[in-house]
DNA sequence: ATGAAAGCGCTAACAA
DNA sequence: TTGTTAGCGCTTTCAT
């Protein structure tokens, strides 16, 4: 490897201090415009890069942020994770990326691993089996901000970006029983997940609005993939009564069950309806379309990222202050799935 | 902020010299074992964090992998994303994602940005409108390693990894043409992108083989997304004679063109033969469900990481010369959509 | 097996 | 507006 150009050499090159190179270079004001100009320029001749690891060294920052997301290969993810990226490098920042697989143990090496790489935020989507947030102390004490987005830890003291998932399920739930259905079942997954607990709350006040009983047995925990909508049509069809409304926890799940129920001759929405989570792509794809709560996934990653910076930089005037939550809008999209009224 | 543990204070604590603590923590064999012993706990004990940019900056090597993908939010990126992360987590590395939305001014700057971050090597997937590759030079003089994957540059002085896309092409209009079609429309995105042109030899390359006739008319160049189908289809209906066979560049945009042309009551796949590309939950999951090219996404990820975690360990002994290309097995997936046989 | 000394390249404090 | 000095925390000779 060849020498580098360090700014001594422009220094000693042009009869300067490194001094005022280095502030040149970070464009300090108070350096004489034909100072900086020729400073650029040699520079630019030398074939100058600055080098970050002593730059790091004594400002002590990093212009990293670290994101832990559950998965990298899911639709919200992938949405969430473009926002951020979006935000982040408008803003100078680079993004260091991990997946916890929804395991624990990763979760735990992947904050240990970023601590060390000194990021200067961390943004997380919590693991399924992740009780306490504990593994995040480290980052607390050195009040390296931590922001954590949809799933988030069930302690009231952090700063996050969510929606309101209970009102999300209560609404989906409430647009079935508009829609006539006597027999609402609710798939979701992992109860772990704060996301799908909260949904479950929504469902059951629904019913409570609307005077329903809740029979819990109308309740199906598993893995919301692609494969499960043949086990949860199985297990709708030996229910007492057949019920007549599907609530699916993500889209992915619900779009298999629309497939699992035409196959077997059910007529959707009429004999049942169904309503699914997050929008994504597959919920315009399938026939018929997914009614679904559109999450704002790349908003999400936008707002976490703006603010995770905002609280960075403004450490006086910080508007968001710590452990303060920001609560997004969600809505509810009708469509074939679900809408017996246009039939 | 408190003021940082050091191997400084770990040295005064037991009374020996920075080096050795140096040489502990970094587990060289040559210190005696109880000594590391002690300086473990001591260590632990005063809650030493090791500062990894005075590391960085005397060994210039930051165990971080630049990766530049045209679009985050894409099924196929997101998992030959996660296929990097796994193998990169696996041996230590850190992976500092970005994207270039398919715009070369902003891969552009992300080069430039990943460069001055001084990661250790380069992951990039092309976007659309990169001609050359002259922005990666900086890496190249410096010998930093830069391996292109899928979307990789038209000249052949490049490491990569990818699949053969004329063959998949070949493979993939040899088979409409074996279920009977008569005439082939090809749709394809951007020319730019090396894998639709590759794809298209392969399509032409196929119609040759078979004695058709190659008519231009019959290729059709757009943005492949979900809100394709419908122009498509229009255009399909008004060329004469109409086609009845399909191959679309990437199955979103395949899975809309099944939903505008059943729309339009065109039997599928009777009527028409449709082929896509990627094998992405869409072709799973729409009706009837797409034929496809398995592209090994997560394994393309894996690999491409592989080699170049090799590259950067193993200087002498490389496996993989520079400017050598890796080809991953893809496989044609016979689905409802082009079985015509099975009728 | 251990230590002393030097230096990686930059920036902040202070001085002029 | 510019320069001097010192030091961020670590690793690496070279010496013992």
């Amino acid at each position: 490897m060849k020498k580098e150009i360090t700014i001594y050499d422009i220094a000693s090159q042009i009869g300067v201090s490194p001094t005022t190179v280095s502030r040149a270079l970070n464009n300090h004001p108070r350096v004489n415009e034909r100072t900086k100009k020729k400073i650029y320029e040699t520079a630019e001749e030398l074939g100058y890069q600055s080098n970050i690891f002593a730059s790091n060294l004594r400002r002590k920052y990093t212009y990293n942020l670290g994101v832990i997301v559950p998965r990298l290969d899911s639709p919200f993810q992938s949405s969430v994770l473009a926002g951020m990226e979006k935000m982040a490098s408008e803003a100078g920042y680079n993004l260091i990326i991990s997946q916890s697989l929804d395991s624990l143990s990763k979760e735990i090496a992947n904050t240990k691993s970023m601590f060390n790489s000194r990021v200067d935020g961390l943004l997380v989507s919590l693991a399924a089996d992740t009780g306490n947030i504990d593994h995040f102390q480290p980052f607390f004490q050195k009040e390296i901000p931590v922001l954590f987005y949809d799933r988030v830890p069930e302690q009231n003291q952090f700063t996050g970006v969510v929606i309101d998932n209970v009102q999300a399920g209560f609404e989906a739930t409430s647009h079935l029983i508009d829609q006539g259905c006597e027999n609402i079942v609710h798939v979701l997954g992992n109860p772990k997940i704060n996301v799908y607990m909260d949904r479950l709350k929504g469902y059951k006040y629904a019913l409570m609005d609307h005077d329903k009983h809740y029979n819990p047995d109308y309740v199906i925990h598993l893995k919301l993939d692609e494969h499960a909508g043949e086990n949860i049509v199985e297990q709708l069809l030996n229910m007492d009564p057949v019920p007549d409304g599907l609530l699916v926890s993500n889209d992915t799940c619900a779009a298999s069950c629309v497939i699992a129920l035409k196959k077997r001759g059910i007529e959707i929405p009429r004999q049942m309806a169904i309503v699914g989570f997050n929008n994504d792509l597959i919920s315009r794809m399938v026939d018929p379309n997914l009614s679904t709560i559109n999450y704002p996934s790349f908003h999400m990653g936008e707002v976490a990222v703006k603010n995770l910076i905002n609280h960075l930089s403004d450490e006086e005037n910080q508007l968001l202050q710590k452990t303060e939550t920001i609560t997004l809008r969600f809505s509810l999209i009708v469509r074939g799935s679900s809408n017996r009224l246009a039939l």
